[in-house]
DNA sequence: GATGAATGAGATTTCATTCAT
DNA sequence: CATGAATGAAATCTCATTCAT
């Protein structure tokens, strides 16, 4: 159980390893990034990177993997609050948007590549996606139950409508560095919730 | 100006070759992309391709083109016409959407691929995509001067919020089959125009 | 089913592909060659290779066909033959050893490198030497049978004895250029038949 | 001269080193096989085997040194016996297959993998080959001046043809546990020196 | 107009080996 | 004694692209 003093090393390392693949693939791409452009980053050489990882797919699975870690489980905490279906989508969306404060990377990976992982290691990432996508429906199905939500609302898409708003922050987070976090989740909330007509 | 018959056939193949590059780029992303499936794709071969274009990447801007072509042009007619901000707002959803009906690889790839093009090519869509963003903007500012919109909205949140919704449906649009263009677009319109507090 | 002539071509070329890896593989083994030294054989570059063959595994599996093709066949037809056991253990010899004549290499990349061939390609050439291997234990048994043979001759110990003198051969044939293969097909049949005390 | 205890256990841990390198080179071939392996069959590191040889090759030698020790000197011991020259044949065979019970290994890289040493490694090995080889013929040669054996016989093919008998071995011992050595060699003695006429 | 054959540069991956600790 | 971390060279394989036919 306790991880020995070299073992935290090279766990230390081989995370700084997948941080740097996490960059080099949201810059270019799983495909057009290159395994020697993550060495560079890392002040090692090409050879060197699979002492910490055995491929570059791995690396990208484990990418995805910590870009949507908790995403999950932090999400499950906002639907098991007694708390009306409004407030729980309003809350969504700053916790939907947090790890682009420190795994913006990983998160954009996750999103824009994980489809280029292979056989099992994609069905598992979407899998996760999927039921992620099911637990925000349940959120507009509940208020739409408790007549918070128009009757006549497509819950579906206000599903898809909201992940979209979101998933597509990453592409213009980094150059528009005018806005926070906090405003950007606190308009996107007003919009959804109120409408522009408020 | 009057193009021959041999010209027009030419041309017409040309389209064919550019619309199975779409396809493999919508599926593969342009690096994970390879010319023999493009040229299995229309029953040739690898070397054959070069006559109808003269790189992978000039194949890419071709695509992207098309993706956007006629993008701003439709919004530019929304813009000009003499109705309020928020009936503009309402139009632009299905105008956006408009494509996916026709050519919904070219726009994938628009979408998510143009970053793979180098220097000028990638310059001369990312210019028209950001006049795109801008013109959007432009409509909410619109709004609000004339107190249609909530005088604190922060327009360009509101924009691109708005491309968010629109840009991701792509990505499920395909799996989804049970939603027509004019459902999400109504959806999507009426979320973000009235809220869920309707 | 007729092949066009430029298929012919083709495969003419590739056969030449695929003995030069022979003549590689026989010499340096299979791991121990490099696709590098096929190529420079044939005057052409490595990566040239790959449009004759899809990996270096599948050209070793070609060499090993190529190198056991007709063995069972031709045994075969000596086992139909009307004649004595004793006159087909004669006539194995030669027709064993028939092969060093025009496809040394394969012959002998067949005996010595067929093991590192993997999974359904290793079982496919294995079952081949297993049923070759059964069949002239076939012959002993006959020959025991017919009392040509002594009662107690272990005929699986025989026949692994007369395959081993064989066998053995193309790893000096090369360097004892003194013996025709008549000669040592005659010798070693006498020498099986008759022993040394005749 | 008088080797210190730590001396001794070095020796002894250095010997189970090159025992697990003749196990992966014999299942392996020796550029199929890789150090990892051998280092994972004895509980150590990849590196550490630098402490008990200092290269690879430096390790076939080993192997191949033990492989072969021995067969010279026990055959020295048989020709310099005062005993019928087709007697010795038939001692001949016990006593070059006996490595067989205690270093199969050892022997199968010998007779297999010798010609990956380079230099002056290969040329050592080699010419206890072929002296044994000549020794070999030796025997048949006095046979044949004694009118024990055929005046036409080709003792250099006879030669030949015994050690492919017994070197064969190896390929198939491991797999066909039915047989001790001394049935093998007896059955071997038997067909070469009576024939399967007896 | 299209192809067959090849190229050449680059990709990922492997691996024997080193060396400070 | 042994290891952890890395190296650097080489290996296999891929692929956009070319060009004579």
């Amino acid at each position: 159980m306790a991880a020995s003093a070299k073992e935290l090393k090279y766990r230390e390392r081989q995370r700084q390893v997948i941080d740097a693949a996490a960059a080099v693939f949201a810059e270019k791409g799983y495909h057009g990034a290159n395994t020697k452009e993550i060495a560079e980053r890392l002040g090692i050489r090409q050879g060197s990177l699979y002492y910490y990882f055995s491929s570059k797919e791995e690396a990208l699975a484990e990418v995805c993997r910590l870009g949507v870690e908790g995403h999950v489980q932090r999400l499950e905490g906002i639907i098991a609050a007694d708390i009306p279906a409004s407030e729980k989508i309003r809350r969504f969306f700053l916790c939907h948007l947090e790890p682009l404060r420190t795994l913006p990377n990983h998160m954009e990976v996750f999103l824009g590549q994980r489809q280029h992982l292979g056989g099992e290691r994609r069905r598992v990432v979407q899998r996760i996606a999927r039921e992620y996508e099911e637990l925000v429906v349940g959120i507009f199905r509940e208020g739409q139950a408790a007549n918070e939500f128009p009757a006549d609302l497509d819950c579906r898409l206000a599903a898809l409508g909201l992940l979209g708003m979101c998933n597509w922050v990453p592409t213009w987070y980094a150059r528009n560095p005018g806005h926070t976090l906090e405003q950007i989740a606190g308009q996107f909330a007003a919009i959804f919730l109120e409408g522009l007509n408020a």
